[in-house]
DNA sequence: CCATTCGCTCAACACTTGTTGACTCACCTG
DNA sequence: CAGGTGAGTCAACAAGTGTTGAGCGAATGG
């Protein structure tokens, strides 16, 4: 066997990954705070050290794990916003990427979590508001409204697992929401 | 002065009211995780000693520190239900109990804090819903809906601070809730 | 007024954390 | 095949954590 079987850059590339992969998971699970390196490095059947190397802090190796998360993927049109609105539910109820769960968990008790979260919903709140019809009135603040009704959805949903929305499917409660989110696009206030 | 001002019972209560007040306010801002009983000691002016032996434990400052949580405080009844709904959203835009934001803080990154909250949720859940019309499909689920929407706008409003949310009078966010919310309770779904 | 209680502090333990530097050894290159 | 490079490990440090037990001194009660 002169040849390994993968070459030192595959190797490289491929323990990154997993080390990446390990922390997704984690942080996705148990928040940044509750997450250690060491943890993380034993899910990857890695030396703690190699995480250092590699990523150079817990940050860094937090901000590589998360990154391209997004609430919303692609930026609304005003013709169907409601329903588009509706159908990212399907998305945020139980395939929502482990980054954006990880990013999400952390909101609350990391500042710089928060910051990001914050940021990015800022960014949705004002797509959706150019989105409504220009004749309505606050539309920032029924944007904001939109966007944080659905973040409160998927909390309760995703991460406290309330018993009534539990069982209940991602179609229901779409069609619950439906006319509520078109009272909230009215523009007659 | 033979006699001191305060006896020595008033001075141990006071010290322990102190101390929980200290904690409320640092569990609060930062969460349970970040909470060090070092820094609530500090706080309270007392040892870190004098905390252990008051309340044992940690997680036992946090549960006295954050007693008597409520997120809706009392139980609605069918007429009025959107209306006594928003008139919460005055008390959660800022005149939130300190306890009440430690407790919601915490939720996403301490199990048993998300075990209080969902308990808690699950309960004002299930007055709502046996407030909605007798003739109203998926109560359960649209009570639901009802709490996680109230949790989504305090959320992005106490906890993230989000723009759109910041400057706007909490009357004027009824004000664009309350039709949504009508569609939300009307029985024909 | 003296013995006792008890509020409170001090110093330390045991542990976990992020992070670092020296080291080993397989792979790559000339 | 020899020398270097770089992936990966080992052991340790320094700081911070919750928690504990011994002790001090003032208020208390007989």
């Amino acid at each position: 066997m002169s040849t390994p079987r993968q070459s030192r850059a595959d190797r490289r590339r491929a323990t990154e990954a997993r080390i990446l992969d390990s922390a997704r998971e984690l942080f996705a699970e148990k928040g940044f705070d509750r997450t250690t390196i060491r943890a993380v490095a034993t899910a990857a059947s890695v030396d703690p050290a190699l995480v250092m190397q590699y990523f150079g802090s817990k940050r860094e190796l937090f901000s590589r794990a998360v990154q391209a998360f997004s609430v919303l993927p692609e930026t609304p049109d005003s013709d169907a916003l409601v329903e588009q609105l509706l159908a990212t539910l399907d998305f945020k109820l139980g395939g929502l990427p482990e980054g954006a769960v990880a990013m999400l968990r952390s909101m609350l008790t990391d500042p710089a979590a928060a910051e990001y979260v914050r940021d990015a919903l800022d960014r949705q709140i004002d797509g959706v508001s150019a989105a409504l019809s220009p004749a309505t009135e606050y539309p920032e603040l029924r944007a904001a409204l939109f966007v944080t009704t659905l973040l409160g959805v998927t909390i309760g949903h995703q991460f406290l697992g309330l018993t009534a929305l539990h069982g209940a499917p991602p179609d229901r409660i779409a069609a619950l929401l439906r006319p509520a989110f078109k009272a909230l696009a009215e523009p007659s206030g």
